[in-house]
DNA sequence: GTGAAAGCGCTAACAT
DNA sequence: ATGTTAGCGCTTTCAC
């Protein structure tokens, strides 16, 4: 293994020389600068990164930890989050937590953390006190569904006002039997709670209630549970006009469900996802969405920990990003598609 | 920041000590090990981890290295790679390349990956010739198409397998015009080249020939450019039967171009996907797929860095795991499900 | 069973 | 423009 001593007895110069060189930082002499980088490129030299964190006391890379990595939403969100973070100079890894309070902790509290620059956290199990607790120098930035903690910068998705507008349009578009699918409006601050929130919202501003029974239960929230969910209820005699799917994947469940019973999406009964995964463009003719605006969400997240690893002690901002309606087979066409702001 | 010499103050033992608590080495005694530890949660102390590799040489992290964070397949290939690692005692971070030889370079050779004990490496742009100037410490296991470079293990999908049984079934189903969709009838080991191979040899053994006007454009292998591949093909007047798509991201766009063009997958036109996403099961009544045994290669692949990892100089190991038929709504069912092995 | 000394590879701070 | 010194936090080695 090859060190950057060796190079430098290699080049004649000190260690530090080559050290400087590889930063980029100092002055170097132009011929010093080439024969380091000869000597580099000739015995395969690389910099050891924990040394240089050891020492240097930063990596360049952040973490983004997430509650599982083969949920879709995620995925496209990490290559957002990773677009972001190399236009800020930073590289990005991706961690998985199992949605536990524990596997946050593990990925938060433990020493792992202390090999990134900054880490964004996706948080599900931890509680606020666990946030409280949380005694870390490493800078964090929370990511999620309510903007929340005093301590932290957080961006949070438009959950109550994207339900709402997905959930006002079907009413507008004539349904009086709007169902939500995975929505949990017994709850609060989780997405299926905020979202429910959103879903009564809506029925409240329309001089309307909300039927807690078109509440469909969609398990553990992957498509194959929504579309039971929705076969059961179909199955028992629930009226249906219409249908706000707390995310895509449901939605995907859903419209399956519903053509389970002889019943199209779009001509029968009108759906609406939320998320705008690109693959529910390509489902069912298009699943209509709310789109979150994770590109921004993923940007303003990246900026707000750049600024942090940079010493910025601002007071902790807490952004949420604005919902767009996206209109697609899944629900009649009256205006295309329309934006709505907070 | 609290150190492990503030931790042996304060329980009144040498730093020494407490890192052998902590690590579960050396003998030590019962009460002190108490004390060590209650010191540890009062102080709130945490191991660096940049230290400890850089004197003990490991972290208990291993990397996953992908093309791209928002493809499914990968989001659920992780998934199942940190099931297998956190049995084998290893922690899984995954790291995206972007598909390009660039990218690869980088996350192999630059310092970063001396922070992981080992990495899982699925290579796109990286030619064997890249490989084989690889001069790196860290253990690396190669996943992906073919099993090829001999200096390397390496855990490889049933690429030509798994096309070979999906154009078969469609051809003993009664379609003579089988199309593919995003394969590479022209190309040499890359994915689309090697299921292109495939749905060939399927055509061979049947005593068929393969028309190569049936070999329809994919695009980006998004869902969106195969619809719009399987629309343009079958705009232009193309015959076909049956259509082998080479992923599930595809067939979802192929059903969607079919649809589009009023044929039913199915009914019209069997179709049969490669990966069984679970997405795939849910949508257009449940997409019939080869599922390429994800689970055991991350399994296996785990199971050979783990060995590497410590120490094994066993020869390179080069597997290929078996491809099974999952037969859905988008074939006509006869048998339900048949596997099949190499 | 415990501790002292040494040093992993690198870079901040200060010479020169 | 380049080199010297010191030491980041930990663990290996060896002494007691």
């Amino acid at each position: 293994m090859v060190t950057m001593q060796d190079v430098a007895r290699a080049a004649g110069v000190s260690a530090m020389t080559v050290s400087n060189v590889l930063a980029g930082r100092g002055r170097v002499s132009d011929a010093t600068r080439r024969t380091v980088l000869a000597e580099v490129e000739r015995l395969g030299y690389e910099v050891d990164l924990s040394a240089r964190r050891l020492r240097a006391g930063r990596t360049g890379a952040i973490a983004l930890v997430v509650p599982f990595y083969d949920h879709v939403f995620y995925g496209e969100f990490a290559a957002d989050a990773a677009r972001a973070a190399a236009a800020a100079g930073l590289h990005l890894v991706v961690e998985q937590t199992g949605a536990t309070r524990e596997g946050e902790l593990r990925a938060l509290s433990t020493a792992r953390l202390r090999t990134y620059d900054g880490v964004l956290l996706s948080p599900i199990g931890l509680s606020d006190a666990d946030l409280d607790r949380l005694h870390t120098r490493v800078p964090v930035v929370l990511l999620g569904e309510r903007p929340s903690h005093p301590r932290f910068d957080h961006v949070a998705m438009p959950n109550v006002d994207g339900a709402c507008l997905a959930t006002a349009r079907l009413i507008e578009g004539g349904a009086r039997r709007v169902a939500i699918c995975g929505g949990d409006p017994g709850g609060s601050d989780t997405m299926p709670a905020l979202r429910a929130e959103g879903w009564r919202l809506a029925h409240e501003r329309a001089g309307l209630a909300a039927d807690p029974r078109l509440a469909l239960d969609a398990g553990d929230h992957t498509a194959a549970g929504a579309r039971a969910g929705v076969a059961r209820a179909l199955g028992r005699g629930a009226e249906v006009d219409a249908i706000f799917a707390v995310t895509d994947q449901v939605a995907i469940g859903a419209v399956a469900g519903l053509a389970d019973a002889g019943l199209a999406a779009g001509a029968d009964v009108e759906v609406i996802g939320f998320d705008n995964l690109r693959i529910a463009r390509e489902v069912a003719g298009g699943i209509s969405t709310i789109d979150p605006g994770s590109a921004w969400i993923a940007e303003r997240a990246v900026a707000l920990l750049r600024a942090r690893i940079d010493g910025s002690t601002a007071p902790p901002a807490h952004l949420t990003s604005s919902a767009t309606l996206v209109e697609r087979a899944t629900t009649r066409d009256r205006a295309r598609t329309q934006g709505r702001t907070r």
